[in-house]
DNA sequence: GAGCACTGC
């Protein structure tokens, strides 16, 4: 008996999902065209029903269907489900692929996997030779590597050699969607069908509230209305639990502190159709809490007890809470938005677009009908909600991405097919910073540099300090470093001033025994003490550690060292021997990637950046360097902060001579021309031409004091001071509120 | 003198 056979007789609820009526003709689609659209909201069954639909037809005879998804979640708990489903075991016909966990095997046909991976494998393979089809999920979501595959798909099928190489079967490409911006999609995919399919939730209806209008957003009297809502649901309506929709950790708190000072308060005694409400839980949720800490959650209430779960975003799409019946929505979102005029990342809170309100509400339909309270007016849904937000690829640093592109062979990353358009700046800056960082030579050509650093899952500046340290053979320095930097923050901070003072004290501890004042060196130093520690999740706890954390550091560091091995096995691997101090070894080869995160005192405890914007920085308060006064005049860091003041993190002190001749490259590219050898190949005449004209633009020797100064005499950009004057707006009106 | 959402390789 063939397995699709066994597979068809199996009688079960996915039967009954919406898709399966559309069973015959859906295939047929596939069958039919190169591209196709397929929309459908939750409970459509799109995502366990198409691919399943597709083996059974026989697409896996030549090759795999690979099936992305935004996140490993949900990779995962989909491929567990389907491979139920079919009766079979995971890993084999049906398997799953995210970082750190391969479960397929040879058999694999229905294969899902992160976003993330399936760029991974188009970079080893850019014909996706084994693949029958490609299935793009949750495509509305807008993730930057899911618009990327989107942009590659499409290319590859303009260019009809590219499409056939390597392969004697034809690619299908399926991209799936809730029902938003469909056409655009279709339009963008060559008026490509468009596949329908209704979705099976239940009514959530909206309702406005009086709080916040267009004037408000700077305002942060949300916490104080969201509250009031809850309340005024928990008093008035029917059995179902609450969902509050807040920005961060400490609003979350606050208001969960103002929800059991009010309902302790209030008669919460209720009687609706014989549905008894007696009392309140009250859980918060965000990302950083201790994972068991966030499995409370999912446990049902006890009898005639309402649950209230106050929530970042975390609560939108990554998890799903069962029993949900109300959603509380605050109109607000934290979101990182990267400046190329100042090179800066801002986290700012902002007003969520109509799509992600929808998005929120739909929370509450889940299970049965629900209800949705917005707290601000139809006012404010009208003038400052946008329609949609902006996809993640117009609003982040692009230098990881382009060179991905770059390696892909694509040359004109400008003119590449994105479904929505990068400012051009975003993308010069990417190549600028790709230039500086030698991954990619003045023609827009990836060095061999750059294809090494390609192959790393970091930062390029990092991924350039891990590559200088391998080569000078002390990569054990670097590799724990660069892990502890991309996994979420190492060190807790407590919320209660008495416990902070205990964990600052520990920290500063942790930070001497390092012996050196640097921040990087403290990351090593941890990282080393922890891994040697006979109970690594104590030593963690006795020391304000982050354990979850510093786990998927030791993780990340293993699989950086295990590509840095493969790629050392090639054979022109660069080789270099370092003649310096050795003392200075980890911050010599941390210059090479930082060099262009390098700021000098200027005045004070003032520090002024030297990549050409000139800002003025302040070292934040939990560096080890802060209040260091002693012949620090140097420094390089790892990221910037923007909050009362624009503060640089991760600090280590640097002599100027280690980077004077690396310096220059900041101000080497003028990004105009540089994007017009972007957008073309430039012949060898042309290339010669246009670096005379450099040469001969090029200042002559200027020596750092002026440039310091003529820096420091721009202020920051518009657009960080905005940044900083929200902030302590939002500051001063959080104390006038505690006043009252 | 400290106020950072979420996701991914």
């Amino acid at each position: 008996m063939s397995k699709s056979t066994r597979w068809e007789s199996k009688d079960n609820e996915s039967k009954h999902l919406p898709i399966y009526q559309h069973k015959t003709k859906l295939v047929q689609a596939v069958r039919d065209n190169t591209f196709l659209v397929v929309t459908g909201e939750t409970g459509s069954g799109k995502t366990t029903q198409l691919p399943q639909y597709l083996y059974q037809a026989g697409f896996c005879k030549d090759g795999k269907i690979g099936i992305t998804q935004p996140r490993r979640v949900a990779a995962i708990t989909v491929a567990q489900r389907v491979a139920q489903e079919m009766q079979c075991t995971l890993g084999r016909d049906v398997g799953y692929q995210v970082r750190f966990d391969d479960c397929t095997s040879q058999d694999t046909a229905v294969k899902y996997m992160t976003d993330g991976c399936l760029l991974r494998e188009i970079l080893a393979d850019p014909g996706l030779s084994q693949y029958s089809v490609v299935i793009l999920d949750e495509v509305h979501e807008r993730s930057l590597n899911t618009d990327i595959l989107l942009g590659l798909l499409k290319k590859i099928f303009t260019n009809p050699a590219k499409a056939t190489k390597g392969r004697s079967f034809p690619l299908k490409v399926v991209v799936m969607s809730a029902t938003l911006e469909t056409d655009k999609l279709s339009a963008f995919l060559g008026d490509c069908l468009v596949f329908a399919i209704p979705g099976r939730t239940f009514p959530v209806t909206c309702t406005f509230g009086s709080a916040v209008g267009p004037k408000d957003i700077e305002s942060t009297g949300y916490v104080k209305e969201v509250v009031k809502m809850a309340l005024d649901v928990h008093t008035s309506e029917m059995a179902g639990d609450i969902l509050v929709f807040l920005t961060g950790q400490s609003e979350i708190e606050r208001a969960c502190d103002l929800l059991y000072e009010k309902a302790e308060s209030i008669d919460y005694r209720y009687d609706v159709q014989d549905q008894t409400v007696e009392g309140l839980l009250i859980l918060p949720l965000y990302g950083s809490m201790p994972t068991d800490q966030q499995r409370q959650i999912f446990q049902p209430p006890p009898p005639k007890i309402r649950k209230c779960v106050v929530a970042t975003n975390i609560a939108a799409t990554s998890l799903t809470i069962n029993g949900i019946k109300y959603i509380i929505d605050s109109g607000f979102v934290k979101q990182l938005n990267h400046n190329s005029r100042v090179g800066m990342d801002i986290l700012e809170v902002v007003p969520i677009s109509k799509s992600e309100a929808q998005q929120r509400a739909g929370r509450a339909g889940r299970t049965s009908a629900g209800k949705c309270f917005r707290i601000y007016t139809k006012e404010f849904w009208e003038k400052s909600m946008p329609e949609y937000t902006v996809p993640e690829i117009q609003r982040t640093s692009l230098t990881a991405v382009i060179l991905t592109l770059k390696c892909l062979g694509v040359h004109d990353v400008i003119r590449f097919p994105y479904l929505d358009c990068p400012e051009e700046r975003f993308i010069l800056e990417a190549l600028k910073q790709l230039y500086q960082f030698d991954a990619i030579d003045r023609r827009g050509r990836v060095t061999r540099l750059g294809e090494l650093m390609v192959e790393f899952p970091l930062h390029p500046g990092l991924t350039r300090a891990v590559l200088k340290a391998a080569s000078l053979g002390c990569q054990d320095l670097l590799l724990p470093v660069a892990a502890m930097l991309s996994v979420e923050n190492i060190l807790i901070r407590p919320g209660h001033p008495e416990k902070q003072k205990e964990a600052d004290k520990k920290h500063r501890g942790l930070a001497n025994k390092s012996g050196s004042m640097n921040d990087f060196a403290t990351l090593l130093s941890v990282f080393q003490s922890c891994k040697s520690s006979d109970r690594p999740s104590v030593w963690c706890k006795e020391n304000w550690i982050h354990w979850r954390a510093l786990k998927s550091a030791f993780s990340v560091e293993t699989q950086l060292r295990e590509i840095l091995l493969r790629l050392q096995q090639k054979r022109d691997f660069p080789v270099e021997t370092f003649d310096g101090n050795k003392s200075e070894l980890l911050r010599r080869c941390l210059c090479t990637g930082y060099f262009t995160n390098v700021a000098r005192r200027s005045v004070g405890k003032v520090f002024c950046t030297m990549d050409g914007h000139g800002s003025m920085v302040h070292i934040h308060p939990s560096s080890s360097l802060f209040d260091q006064e002693a012949e620090l005049n140097w420094v390089i860091f790892h990221d910037v902060l923007v909050t009362s003041r624009v503060y640089i993190r991760t600090v280590c002190p640097i002599r100027y001579e280690w980077v004077k001749d690396l310096l220059p490259k900041l101000h080497e590219v003028d990004v105009y021309e540089l994007s017009s050898v972007a957008r073309e190949e430039v012949t060898d005449e042309e290339m010669i031409k246009w670096e005379n004209r450099e040469a001969a633009k090029r200042q002559p020797e200027v020596s750092t004091e002026d440039v310091t100064k003529k820096l420091e005499k721009r202020n920051n950009e518009a657009t960080v001071s905005d940044a900083r004057a929200r902030y302590l707006q939002r500051k001063q009106q959080r104390q006038q509120s505690k006043a009252l």
